[in-house]
DNA sequence: TTACAATGTTTATTATATTAAACGTACTGA
DNA sequence: TCAGTACGTTTAATATAATAAACATTGTAA
């Protein structure tokens, strides 16, 4: 075998939160069989790994494809996003360094008191949309205007133009969302 | 099993117009183990039918996907999420009214302390995000885990099974992003 | 026809997977 | 502290898969 198939469907199984025996019940095998099977001690029959499967349920397919799946970077600790704004009115970290090919890009973004992201407006395509966690926001959207607090969120399709700018004392954080990234 | 391994097992070494003697010879088994196979007579060890595989050669993952049905209502999957960790556990706030025909949901995540997923998703939705505010979550993706503080991030192929848990005494927030399911 | 080679199938034996039950550990509440 | 429970692991017995060899069929060439 060129993958841990033991592993994976420990994995798998742990991830649904059930133990040797409880998925032993619904899949109609003992849990020693799982256990054996998470050891790599036998090779499953296809009839009892589709069992097993049945009992948590996965399809043989779905299983299988798992060792298919490229493995990107996964966690960021705080100080691995990468900082495009650094040390300017507006910093953004975004998670996942190497967007390329991606779908989605995720930004934390603070903005110093009264920054703006100017009247540029850009225009990219498809779509946007974020919360507000800290200070106050005006969020400019075609001819929409608003203040957003904590807790309150935007979305809108980015072609339209916008703007975003911070307003009153306090610096403001945004978790914001796009698709595709457009940088 | 609900499908005709020994079938398909037939139809791809036809396709590939091999003998059974000769893929056994390929793939290190006698002639008579895949002849029993494709009578369906037994069902094979996983090591067998990756040794099989191996000799036409197929991967365990194109093999079943051969039968793997497309899963529609994916996009629903993440409303059964969020109601089996519900009931307080687990909240959670979506940034727009109607998902359909978005190409971004973007959730604001709240978990009490020890509130989990507990469940595996697997899901058409492309790839998924989020960064932590608040609190201690640990993230599993796969068989990778990790616990992630303030200011860390994850992002990942949504394809993939994943689990998120609350750690620590404190409540857990989070601002998650992921495309829409793809049809 | 005859002989031969290649095919898929079947069978007795051997190897292995699965079971049922016991085992060891850790955690929990009385 | 002591049961009681749940967990993963291990082991002897049993069920099943894999082998090696024989069997049956078909097609082809001498």
């Amino acid at each position: 075998m060129d993958f841990d198939l033991g592993a994976r469907l420990r994995a798998v199984r742990e991830m649904h939160a059930l133990s040797q025996r409880e998925l032993a019940k619904r899949a109609g095998v003992t849990n020693g069989t799982i256990s054996l099977i998470e050891q790599n001690r036998v090779s499953p029959s296809l009839s009892s790994l589709k069992k097993v499967l049945d009992g948590i349920p996965m399809s043989l397919a779905d299983f299988f494809a798992l060792q298919a799946t490229p493995r990107l970077k996964t966690f960021f600790a705080r100080d691995e996003l990468l900082e495009i704004g650094g040390g300017g009115a507006i910093s953004y970290r975004q998670v996942g360094h190497d967007l390329a090919g991606r779908a989605l890009q995720i930004l934390h973004e603070r903005y110093a008191p009264g920054a703006d992201t100017g009247k540029a407006m850009l225009r990219h395509a498809a779509e946007e949309g974020g919360v507000v966690l800290k200070g106050q926001l005006e969020v400019t959207v075609g001819d929409q205007r608003r203040v957003l607090g904590p807790g309150d969120a935007y979305y809108f399709d980015s072609r339209v133009p916008h703007r975003f700018r911070a307003v009153g004392d306090e610096p403001c954080e945004v978790v914001s969302a796009c698709t595709p990234p457009s940088f």
